[in-house]
DNA sequence: TAGCTTAATATGTCTGTACATATTCAGCAA
DNA sequence: TTGCTGAATATGTACAGACATATTAAGCTA
């Protein structure tokens, strides 16, 4: 089996893993055996190992050889995308509507996420994206005001408060959480549906650092789906 | 700034990106350039970039340089672990019940999901997993027989049918889709909570090549968060 | 036998070189 | 001006060799 590039040889060992040549838990040959094999260069089969590694199928120890791994962990890869983005790739127009916008004491499980004070004050907002009028995503946000005193020159009538954080802060740390809620009445009330309709919540704190930015709850509208490949 | 090794290179570009010192959008210098600032081989370089390339924070181009992406899209590295060890994780008694099990005609959309002909019969199961005997999710599957005769020996009693097929079709390709609903009357039931609870839901379809193997629904108990580091 | 030391070994990484390939851009022709 | 052609260029990839590092296994000692 004489082919090159670390792509091929890549496919072609995935193609064994999958038919079952290399078993479950099992120990592969070594680099240097299968650089032979392939007629190649070690470098090539390693980086061929190494992509297989990161994408979670086998599991590499220094002198304990590489395995292939017993119980493989699904990972999906979910991509967040800006929802201006989202609804304008569906071909639908973008709207947004700012629906409150004030500086306010946080409660007590917005401050812990924030890292915040009992006495500082956060600016909070409540935005509405449409799909060409229609109701597409409900977005509450807390936002530390003392990391960006900017936001008070941000037009926020051309852009939303989603996207120009984006552009200010872009390459932030954070976290998120999925999860679903049954609609509250406010929510409910903005987004025109029934109340206690199962909506799609995506939780979202992001930071810097040890600077703590902003966290956002964002609930998309009914029978809304999340969906990526394996 | 003379550090090598391509771990320490890549978190120095990537303070470079978050500094603004690189900013959005921005073409940064050329790898020869950048071998010669951090005094090491262009493949170490090109190493580095590639990583940062990977994660969606750079765009490579022949010719065109690299260049940092404008609005990066924030991807979500999700793990969907098998349930009884997520069970077992957190310190809880795992158990499971096969609710039904039987072959069964199955409905258009889920002759769809598995490229089934009319007339072919598919395997229907339900199963609920439990954390110390309370109900944790319920799943509902379907299952291409005929690609796997061997689902008839298997001991269902002592291992759930979705950890079976982790260890029989270990390596499989699929799709995911996350989204919410409200609690259908026969789920409620089984899971002992109220009607129209929102519920957390993951849809997922595997096969390997072109041979379809199963599409499953798993519904999470109320108040089920995923979570993710971005 | 238990515990320590040491050698063997498989992967991890860097280097320098060479060639491949895509893309841009300048210069020339219609 | 428009359109084509070919040179320049930045990234992509492969190779061989070397050394680093973690871990195992074997051998030695008390």
């Amino acid at each position: 089996m004489p082919s090159k590039s670390h792509q091929q040889i890549r496919a072609s060992m995935l193609e064994r893993i999958q038919s079952g040549e290399w078993g479950l838990g099992e120990l592969i040959p070594g680099e240097v055996e299968l650089a032979k094999e392939y007629d190649c260069a070690r470098t090539t089969v390693n980086r061929a190992l190494q992509a297989l590694a990161d994408q979670g199928l086998l599991k590499r120890k220094r002198k304990g050889g590489t395995r292939i791994i017993d119980m493989p962990v699904r990972c999906a890869k979910l991509e967040i995308p800006i929802i201006r983005e989202e609804i304008q790739a569906t071909g639908h127009a973008y709207q947004h509507r700012l629906l409150q916008m004030k500086a306010r004491t946080p409660p007590t499980s917005v401050r812990a996420k924030l890292r915040l004070a009992d006495t500082t004050q956060a600016l909070y907002s409540e935005t509405l994206h449409l799909a060409d009028t229609r109701p597409y995503a409900h977005e509450t946000r807390w936002l530390n005001k003392a990391t960006l005193p900017e936001i008070e020159h941000a037009k926020l009538d051309e852009i939303s408060l989603n996207e120009w954080l984006v552009q200010t802060i872009p390459f932030s740390n954070g976290d998120v959480a999925f999860s679903a809620i049954n609609a509250p009445k406010h929510i409910a009330a903005a987004m025109d549906i029934k109340e206690d309709c199962a909506l799609f919540q995506v939780e979202r704190t992001t930071w810097i650092g040890e600077t703590f930015i902003t966290t956002v709850k964002t609930v998309y509208h009914a029978g809304f789906q999340r969906y990526s490949e394996l």
